[in-house]
DNA sequence: GCGATCAGCT
DNA sequence: CACAGCTGATCGC
């Protein structure tokens, strides 16, 4: 969940993804997309009369996004105010001070941003430098290579600062398996349930959420169905998903959504009651989308988890893994970065010290490293880059200050390796006090403010931040060499984590062929399987190496409580193999291929726009670019596609 | 009665 | 397998 506050230091006059508290006073509103942890005081009534005395304030968002916004009648009021941009389309917006005429020009370019229908990043560029909110996102390593407005010509545009959608930045969320990969897995099972009689359904277990119309959309196509869902009005101007939902019941997929839908499942219900009309009893799995990660160490095969007799969870991830917010952040090399998440389990100060390491002037930064710790700790003190009076609150309760900023830390960490641990690691608390008593002069401008909410929270993660015990920062330390390890030696890579599967017959040579023709994105999720394809499923209590075999035995003894999983509606000599359906797929790429894609680009917002002058890096060079950036050698980039340092 | 917040649940 | 959001209890205005 974001905690970013809403205000971006270099550009304080606007606010994005939050509208309470201090951005009741902004020039203008951003939303990247239309989840409601990024719509914090949209509905208010204080921005709502403050809207109906401006007259230049507005919301700028995509047409999707205002399209799901308005959808929902509590945000209607928003109507006269909304600007909807085009995708990748620089427009100039007047940020004007209302009560003094005084005017500040900024380009904003909104980006597709791959987490949800109409989800965009933004990047503005203005007298501030050029700053990029990534809203949320999931970009596949080697996509951001391929946005033309990060670019300008062939080099990568210079970035300043990027507020990073930080979900998965956190060396324990290393992989996760490609959309496409998940989708290969996730279409196997439906296939292999529906296939077996017209009373077999699929009920795809979704949270109230918009993220899984690419899943719907996909399986959809593949199966040549509807899923039904509860209501297509939010859709109605998006024929590209209206076309693959329903209302109608009667059809193998659901995606219906119910509060007690748990229980109805476990009865042998769907959450919208259906039942065949000649009275036989529905037969249903459950598929519950689910994130699952792959670990640098954890040897993980499966996309599918089955948890019951009949219930199933499959990968699914509406945000970039490490490895990919890795490539994202390397390839563009800003200044700062701020994380507008904190990972569950993980501090401020954890989160930042690791995403110093992917700032671009950590090779100046590694000059220093072998000083000894004496020294260091005055160079801490006396950091350039340092302005404690530039500091601002730009998180929730917390000071979030530029990753630059502490590099020192990540010096100290370095430092103390480079001792061998012979001295104990510095306390944070003693060499980077994360005191507030100077950050809160942007809260103070404003009358509305609480200040008394302010303190509290801010006590509470300084408290946050002081509990980094020395056994934490000795944990730093063991995942800063992880980094490092990663790239001085060969990083694991994607095959490693899966297992090759040769397969006999025509598959394997499509694969080949659409794996070689990468560097061009494909118009949508291409289906590689192949000599990439891993088991798709497994069992829960399975052994990490049980992958030798694709084929699958489902034991009836997983079957738990409820009277339908007594009924293991798996048979014991089920053999899925993704051999079986190769002609029904290479049909469905030949006619994607041949298919325009500038409709469902509209709202899917998962097709990634060709650069011509640039391509997908190739996992050599990646491994050679992130050996580089753990030892802190400069990186040259070949062929003019990157920015200098 | 409304909104904010939190625990609990998925 | 940890995202996103619902429900219900509680509190304050």
């Amino acid at each position: 969940m974001s905690s970013f506050a809403g205000r971006m230091k270099e550009y304080p006059t606007i606010s994005l993804d939050r509208f309470d508290r201090e951005n009741l006073h902004a020039r203008a509103y951003f939303l990247s997309h239309c989840h409601k942890d990024h719509m914090k005081g949209l509905k208010g009534p204080i921005l709502r009369r403050k809207l109906q005395f401006s007259r230049t304030v507005r919301l700028y968002c995509s047409f999707v996004t205002k399209e799901l916004l308005l959808n929902n009648p509590k945000y209607a009021f928003w109507e006269e105010y909304i600007v909807a941009l085009e995708l990748e389309s620089p427009t100039q917006i007047s940020l004007v001070d209302e009560a003094s005429g005084e005017k500040e020009e900024i380009v904003v370019t909104l980006l597709p941003a791959g987490h949800c229908p109409g989800s965009v990043m933004f990047l503005f560029e203005g007298s501030q430098g050029n700053v990029l909110y990534t809203g949320d996102f999931r970009f596949a390593a080697g996509d951001v290579s391929r946005m033309e407005h990060l670019h300008s010509g062939s080099r990568v545009k210079d970035i300043q600062t990027i507020y990073l959608d930080s979900t998965f930045y956190d060396p324990r969320f290393y992989q996760i398996p490609t959309r496409e990969f998940c989708l290969d897995g996730i279409s196997e099972l439906v296939r292999n349930w529906i296939s077996q009689s017209a009373y077999h359904v699929v009920w795809l277990n979704c949270k109230a959420a918009y993220g899984y119309e690419y899943l719907f959309t996909n399986l959809g196509e593949e199966f040549n169905t509807q899923i039904h869902v509860k209501s297509l009005e939010m859709f109605k101007k998006m024929p590209e998903i209206l076309s693959y939902v329903t209302t109608d019941r009667r059809t193998q997929i659901h995606a219906c959504r119910h509060p007690k839908a748990e229980e109805f499942f476990q009865g042998s219900r769907l959450p919208c009651g259906c039942t065949a009309s000649d009275g036989t009893p529905l037969r249903i799995i459950s598929i519950k989308p689910s994130t699952m990660w792959f670990g640098e160490r954890t040897r993980k095969t499966n996309v599918i988890i089955k948890t019951g007799a009949s219930s199933f969870r499959a990968c699914f991830s509406f945000h970039s893994s490490y490895l990919e917010l890795k490539d994202f952040l390397s390839y563009l090399q800003p200044f700062n970065i701020y994380p507008s998440v904190i990972p569950l389990g993980r501090t401020l100060t954890e989160v930042t010290q690791m995403l110093m390491l992917m700032c671009r002037n950590q090779t100046d930064q590694a000059a220093t490293v072998y000083k000894p710790l004496g020294a260091l700790k005055r160079c801490i003190v006396k950091q350039p880059t340092y302005d404690s009076d530039s500091d601002e609150k730009l998180f929730d309760g917390l000071d979030i200050a530029p990753v630059r900023k502490k590099m020192a830390l990540n010096q100290e960490i370095k430092n103390v390796k480079a001792l061998q641990e012979t001295a104990p690691p510095v306390p944070v608390e003693e060499s980077f006090p994360l005191t507030v008593t100077d950050t809160q002069s942007v809260s103070r401008n404003y009358a509305d403010c609480t200040e008394s909410n302010d303190e509290e929270e801010e006590e509470e993660e300084e408290e946050e931040d002081k509990k980094l015990s020395q056994d934490e920062v000795e944990m730093m330390i063991k995942e800063a060499e992880n980094i490092e390890v990663a790239g001085s030696s060969n990083p694991p890579k994607w095959e490693d984590f899966f297992t090759t599967e040769t397969l006999p017959d025509s598959q394997n040579s499509l694969s080949s062929q659409l794996q070689s023709c990468c560097s061009v994105p494909s118009p949508s999720p291409s289906k590689m399987t192949g000599s990439q394809t891993p088991d798709l499923f497994s069992e829960e209590e399975e052994t990490p190496d049980n992958d030798e075999n694709f084929s699958l035995t489902l034991s009836a003894s997983l079957s738990n409580h409820s009277s339908q999983n007594q009924d293991s509606y798996f048979p014991d000599t089920l053999i899925l193999h993704p051999g079986q359906h190769g002609d029904s797929r290479i049909n469905t790429q030949e006619k994607e291929s041949n298919e325009e894609l500038s409709a469902s680009q509209a709202s899917s917002d998962f097709d990634i726009p060709c650069t011509p002058e640039s391509k997908m890096p190739h996992p050599d060079e990646l491994s050679q670019l992130y050996r580089k950036l753990a030892s802190g050698e400069e990186v040259v980039i070949r062929k003019g596609s990157q920015g200098s340092m």
